[in-house]
Parts: C-alpha cells; sequence; structure tokens
RNA sequence: CGGGGAGUGGCGCAGAGGUAGCGCACCUGCUUUGGGGGCAGGCGGUCGCGGGUUCGAAUCCCGCCUCCCCGACCA
C-alpha cells in the first residue's frame, strides 16, 4: 500500500488524553482514533493488525478443534434473569428495549445465548463433546473505561465454550485450551504467564488468567522463583510460616495485660511493647450474617479481603467503618482483641498458627495484651489465608521464593461445570437413557487488548516495533529524493508486490528525517530505504526495527532484502 | 459513585472583562534534501452546551454535558 493512499496520519504530539504508552503510540501513529469514553475507532493500520490476531487465534482454536460460529450481539435478557447473571452484571451491561418494550443487552459474553443455543441442538451423548468459539465485539459499561484499549468498553473478544458429558471430559477441553492458548500468546509475541484465576463473576471452579508482564497491568499476581505456581493475588496464597514468626510455645506465660496510653496503630504499639510489628496480631473487626466477626492476622500484613469472603462464603462479609464502630463503644478502634466477648468468628491467617504467641490487642482502650496465645486465649474458629502476599513469601507448592509482578490479562480459561447448563436446560441424554447436565468449560481471548498489550511490551522512545506476526505490513519501503531513486523504488515496490509481499511504500513528497521519524512511530520489523547513496552502487538500506541494525543488500536481490 | 484535573482551528497549547493567538499539521510558491529544514503567503475556530451578570464575556456567576487521572468496581 502507498502510504500517499493510508487513511489517517502521525501526529507529533502525544495525545493530551493519553498516559500508557500503548494507548499514546496506537493514537498517533495513526491505528485508533477514540470516538467515546472507552471506545475507538480503528484506522486502516489498526484493523490490520486486528486481522492478524484474529488470524492466529482462529488457526489456534481450529487447531485445537473448536468449531467457528458467530452469535448475536444483541441478546434477550430473558436468558440472563435465569441464570441470575442479570442481577449480578448489573449497571456494567449495556441494556436496550425495543419498540415492544422487549428487553435486550449488548453482548458483554455469550454463556447464555451459546448454552440454550446448544442445549436445542445437541441432546444426544453422541453430539458431544463440543467445542464452539467466535470472534466478537463485546460491551460492557465499565464504571471507568482507561488507559485506551486496555479497559474499553467495547472490545474484540474471542470467546469459546465447551460441552462435554463428564468432568474428565471437561478436563481434556480445558487442556487443550489452555495449550492453545498459550501457543497462541506465543505467536503474538507476548510474554505472559499462566495464573490461577480469581473466578468473579462467571461462577466456577478451576481457572487460570494468562498475564501479560506489564508496568501498566491492572492485575498482580505471584509467581514462584522456584517452580511453576503463580496466582493472581487476590486468590494468592503462601507457604508455611517462617520459624522466625511467632512460633509456637505451648509453654507462653499467661496473657498479660500492658498499658499503652494512645497508642492505636500497629508501629506505636510495637515500639512501645518492643517488639517488632510481625509480632502483633492485628485484629480487624466484620459484619457477617448481623454478627460480629473477627479477622487477626500478623500486624506486618494486610487483609486480603476476597480471602476473607471466601473464608466465610456463602455469608457475606462487610469491614466496619467508621460509624460502626462510633455506634459500638464495646469495639475500641486500634485496642481490639481476637478474644472479644461479643465475637461469634474468628477468622485467622494460616500464619496465626495454634499455639502461636502474639502481642495484641486488650478490648480496652489504651491497653494491649501480651503472650496471647492462638488457640489457649482467644479461639480459632477457622483459618485461611487472609493476608495479600508479597515479594519473598515461601511458595505454597515448593516452599520457594514468590515474587509479583503486574499483568494485563489477555485471557482467562474456565472450568464452569453444570451451572449455565442446569439453568438453561443443556442436557444430554447418555447411552443408557438417562439424562444429563451437560459439563461446560469457557474460554476468553481480548483480541483488541492484545493488541494493546503487545505494545506494551514492544515499544520504545520513537514508537512501537511490532513482533513481525502482528505487523500491519512485512516492510516499509522509504523513497529519498535524488536523481533516479524514486523510479528505482516504484520498481522495487511492484516487484515486492508481484512477489506478494505486503509492503507499506512511503511514496510521500516529505523529507527524509519525517519518512524515518514515521516509520520508526509505526513500527513494522523492517525498513527499506532507497536513497540516492546506495543506489549509486546498486544498494538499498535495511534497518532493524526492533535492533536498530543496519545492513545494505542489492537492490536487485529480493531474497536479500526479505532476509531476516 | 468519592477525590483531583481539563474542555479554545485536525493535534498540542497560550490568552483570565475590550471582540481570539502560537507551534505542529494542511494549502500555494521559492529554497532545501539521509533523522520531524528555511523564507514568504494562505485556509481553518458557534472558545463543550444552556442560562445569567455587564455597554461589552473565551474570561465573572449558576446549571448541565464530555474527557482524563487516583480510588471503588471489573469473565
Amino acid at each position: 500500500m502507498r502510504w500517499s493512499q493510508l487513511f489517517g496520519h502521525t501526529w507529533r504530539d502525544d495525545p493530551a488524553d493519553a498516559e500508557v504508552p500503548s494507548h499514546r503510540l496506537l493514537v498517533r501513529a495513526g491505528y485508533i482514533r477514540r470516538v467515546a469514553s472507552g471506545i475507538y475507532a480503528w484506522l486502516p493500520l489498526g484493523r490490520r493488525v486486528l486481522a492478524r490476531v484474529e488470524r492466529i487465534v482462529r488457526e489456534e482454536m481450529d487447531a485445537a478443534g473448536a468449531s467457528e460460529v458467530l452469535l448475536p450481539i444483541v441478546q434477550p435478557l430473558e436468558p440472563w434473569q435465569r441464570t441470575g447473571r442479570e442481577q449480578a452484571y448489573g449497571p456494567l451491561m449495556f441494556r436496550l428495549t425495543d419498540r415492544r418494550e422487549a428487553r435486550y443487552c449488548l453482548a458483554p459474553t455469550a454463556e447464555e445465548v451459546i448454552t440454550s443455543l446448544v442445549a436445542g441442538e445437541a441432546t444426544s451423548y453422541r453430539d458431544l463433546p463440543r467445542n464452539l468459539y467466535q470472534i466478537g465485539w463485546k460491551y460492557r459499561d465499565e464504571l471507568r473505561p482507561r488507559f485506551g484499549l486496555l479497559r474499553a468498553r467495547e472490545f474484540l473478544m474471542k470467546d469459546a465454550y465447551s460441552f462435554d458429558v463428564d468432568a474428565a471430559g471437561l478436563e481434556r477441553s480445558y487442556r487443550a485450551m489452555f495449550d492453545a492458548y498459550r501457543r497462541t500468546f506465543e505467536r503474538c509475541g507476548l510474554e505472559v504467564r499462566a495464573v490461577e484465576g480469581s473466578s468473579g463473576e462467571i461462577g466456577g471452579e478451576v481457572n487460570h488468567e494468562f498475564m501479560a508482564v506489564a508496568a501498566v497491568g491492572e492485575d498482580d499476581f505471584v509467581w514462584c522463583r522456584s517452580c511453576d505456581h503463580a496466582a493472581n493475588v487476590e486468590v494468592a496464597r503462601r507457604g508455611g510460616p517462617p520459624p522466625s514468626v511467632a512460633p509456637p510455645a505451648p509453654a507462653a506465660p499467661p496473657m498479660e495485660e500492658v498499658p499503652t496510653p494512645g497508642a492505636a496503630s500497629i508501629p506505636e504499639v510495637a515500639a512501645l511493647v518492643g517488639v517488632e510489628p510481625s509480632a502483633l496480631a492485628k485484629v480487624l473487626a466484620f459484619e457477617v450474617d448481623g454478627e460480629l466477626g473477627l479477622a487477626v492476622l500478623p500486624g506486618d500484613r494486610e487483609l486480603n479481603e476476597v480471602a476473607l469472603a471466601r473464608a466465610v462464603a456463602p455469608a457475606r462479609v462487610r469491614l466496619l467503618g467508621d460509624e460502626d464502630f462510633a455506634a459500638r463503644p464495646d469495639l475500641p478502634r486500634g485496642f481490639l482483641g481476637p478474644h472479644h466477648p461479643a465475637a461469634s468468628l474468628v477468622v485467622v491467617d494460616r500464619w496465626v498458627t495454634p499455639g502461636s504467641v502474639w502481642v495484641t490487642g486488650a478490648n480496652t482502650v489504651d491497653h494491649h495484651v501480651r503472650n496471647a496465645v492462638a488457640g489457649r486465649d482467644f479461639p480459632v474458629d477457622r483459618a485461611a489465608d487472609l493476608a495479600v502476599v508479597r515479594a519473598g513469601d515461601p511458595c505454597p507448592v515448593c516452599g520457594g521464593e514468590l515474587g509479583v509482578d503486574r499483568g494485563i490479562e489477555v485471557g482467562q480459561v474456565f472450568q464452569l461445570g453444570t451451572k449455565y447448563s442446569e439453568a438453561l436446560g443443556a442436557t444430554y441424554t447418555d447411552a443408557e437413557g438417562r439424562s444429563h447436565p451437560m459439563v461446560m468449560g469457557c474460554y476468553g481471548i481480548g483480541i483488541s487488548r492484545i493488541v494493546a498489550a503487545v505494545v506494551e511490551q514492544h515499544h520504545d522512545e520513537a514508537g512501537i516495533a511490532w513482533p513481525p506476526a502482528l505487523a500491519p505490513f512485512r516492510l516499509q519501503l522509504i523513497a529519498l529524493a535524488g536523481e533516479g531513486v524514486r523510479e528505482a523504488a516504484e520498481r522495487l515496490y511492484d516487484r515486492l508486490r508481484g512477489a506478494g509481499v505486503e509492503v507499506l511504500y512511503d511514496d510521500r513528497d516529505a523529507r527524509a528525517g519525517v519518512k524515518f521519524a514515521d516509520a520508526d512511530l509505526v513500527g513494522l520489523p523492517l525498513q527499506v530505504i532507497v536513497g540516492p547513496r546506495g543506489l549509486a552502487a546498486g544498494l538499498v538500506e535495511r534497518k532493524h526495527r526492533r535492533s536498530g541494525g543496519r545492513d545494505e543488500v542489492p537492490i536487485d536481490d529480493l531474497d536479500a532484502i526479505l532476509a531476516s
């Protein structure tokens, strides 16, 4: 394609509304334009990159045995009400009403539609297993769209759904998708980690998230430096406490009150009592089923609220706030102890092991206690991984050291089980004539998000540096000014096109500096420069975008020009 | 939804009561020609929207809308 025919041009300045590199560069280089908050138009360059990702995903899905379908974007709301997800999604769904007052939504995902579809189509065990996927636009009215394509309200997603006769079949389908995902991201040039995920709204138990490592990621995940364990920080666990942390001391002296006037914070108490913050037991009050609950964790740790919610599920947790403490003088904030008489449930972090000894609140203003022994002086109703995992914590699998990184979630795989098939009547008849719900899995890849994630991982100050598989064109042909140069470039352009090479040919009447700067910004892997210097010797210069390396090859030698 | 910031030519910005300006981009011409040149000329703006104050509003006041950042939220 000739640059002079390309729609959309490059900007010299960063757009004022873009913060992260992928957003800035994709706009500056003319790949996308914002239409509304979280909604983007794809210009020709961007459309081509999107198509590249789609193609890779399609090839890997097909190779994994999935069949492509195309489901509607406008979906009736009724099945969403049957699965209870209309409520669960709430305002995240774009809703619309037709002229007869029938209610619809714009697809945020497609479990309901696909399950209803399969329910009417597959009724025998002979029809299973099946894995259906589509690539289509999805809509979520995010509270806060941000970072350009990374959290958009309209985004392109590949969603796949597997239907099996039993758990073993699901396990096979899941494994096949998991492996296909690894290959897909690798082909896209993304460095990803597969981490144990949190399930969120969708339900189901086993699931993994594929995280593209990036500073601008919205998710923290932990990973082990010694084994392949990795997990979203929301569900991350850590290994047993190191011996330095409150070792069990069954023979500890009796619990003893110590005055700590005015010391209501962990650092103050630690300093006053003369122990490390990690030797304190931090107590957080929450409400569960109208009763008082206490969460207990080492003083130097933050509470993972998702973990607490999981520990008391299905009951709902609400941490007490300022008003609650104001209303309950029996809960002296800053001096709470786990032996509070009003507490009906005490959930401790796993590092608060039975028999371990702690300094903690005395449930009396200006007082704490020392030698509080877990299980002796305060009850341990339940133990869970309540603390947010930190870098340096032990791995729960192998005991190695955990690291923490940020990532962009580019894919997720779920074992759903029968939640949707039961709610929507997707059943099959087995060989004995009995009816069973199908066992489902679902698998998503954020196609448009991959585009942004790849730019986050592959850019520099000058612009984007696409992995070859995703570049909108294979190379950029740059014609400089000079005697006979334009004619030579035109001939080379024709020959390259004749050889089936996708070329972006900068045929503009612009200065060399402008063309070089734009080429670096647009980010094709290879720049082929036809200029007066080389042409005199029958040579063109090549610049490799990622390495910055340059070489010269004969202008007549297509193989040399295209060599990597 | 809470906190913060911003809406002025296509893009980036200045202007803070006296009738709109700069850089880039775009158009014309000359010049220049291997890393975003130079000179000259030119096109282009309901100053987010609505109301108010004033002789006069981009500027002050009120209301609304939109966008961005932090948080909450989030297959």
